[in-house]
DNA sequence: TATTGTTATACTCTATAACTATA
DNA sequence: TATAGTTATAGAGTATAACAATA
């Protein structure tokens, strides 16, 4: 050692990501992290911040007057039990009402509330431009791209036509 | 009505999901939740498993010794707090060790064990594959596409060069 | 005064299984 | 017997703030 150690022994610069550089899943995984926490940020204090579900749940409701809880479970990709505990915490912010249907009385409708209604529009808002914000550093056209193939991914996924 | 209701209100193949048809970070979301799922099935039982970090901490301390803590904090996007809770059940798990940096009395150095460096070889072969099958269903010049861009967006959100 | 790491806490999500009621 | 939804619970991750030691 000709020179002292002034630097820790590996520095950010010095890194290779190993087998995780050309792993897909893990930068999904970490993009998700960064976008969801700038989504949590940007939701603060609204009803339908963190976790994934809400969102979708709420502007579901308000545009599908009706929609039962097992059709928006598995757009979210969750089970029936948690998606009965967002509908129930959902139910007792006064975003949506749950009624039996008459059809098959198993079976539930949700139809969205004044305030829920309010609030859908105020989230429609926010939440296309925090994607519009957050991605705005990848160029339109790859924007585009990217979009194409996830929006593919996530219909086979939720089994969508 | 001149036909009985059978079907609900709303079923799946009659969805319009909104301004989330064109939300990217929806489905950045929602695919992350698949392949993280998916993930974790692959991994069960494995010391690595559930949550974002340890399968990149494991590869990080095996191939880069003596990286700190607060080194793969950044490469993870996890705060001081999370990453040393992090390392305490790694350590307690008996796959690294941590000795004080003789340096600076303040930082740490992290150590693969042997137990380590063996779970290292199988996660780096399972975290490939699993990515690899998951995806499969998008041809391979969208994958390298999806990848390229979603690369560059993870450094720059991690502030790597 | 800034940095590295620790501790404590409160909150939330996650997964699972067992349950009721209806079809 | 299968389906829609409910309930209970154990385990884990997340975010925050306050803290000690060192530079």
């Amino acid at each position: 050692m000709l020179e002292p150690k002034k630097t820790p022994p590996i520095s950010i610069g010095d890194i290779d990501l190993d087998v995780l550089e050309d792993t897909l899943s893990f930068y999904i995984r970490t993009v998700n992290l960064a976008v969801s926490r700038d989504l949590d940020e940007r939701l603060e204090g609204l009803d339908v911040a963190r976790g994934t579900g809400k969102i979708t749940t709420l502007l579901m409701v308000d545009s599908h007057p009706g929609i039962r809880p097992s059709v928006i479970a598995q757009l979210i990709l969750k089970d029936r039990s948690a998606m009965g505990r967002l509908v129930d915490q959902m139910e007792n912010h006064g975003l949506l009402t749950r009624e039996t249907s008459v059809d098959d009385n198993r079976a539930q409708e949700l139809y969205i509330t004044e305030k829920g209604a309010q609030l859908a529009v105020q989230v429609r808002a926010l939440v296309t431009q925090q994607s519009k914000d957050f991605f705005a550093f990848i160029p339109e056209d790859e924007q585009r791209l990217l979009m194409d193939i996830l929006r593919r991914a996530y219909r086979r996924i939720a089994g969508l036509p």
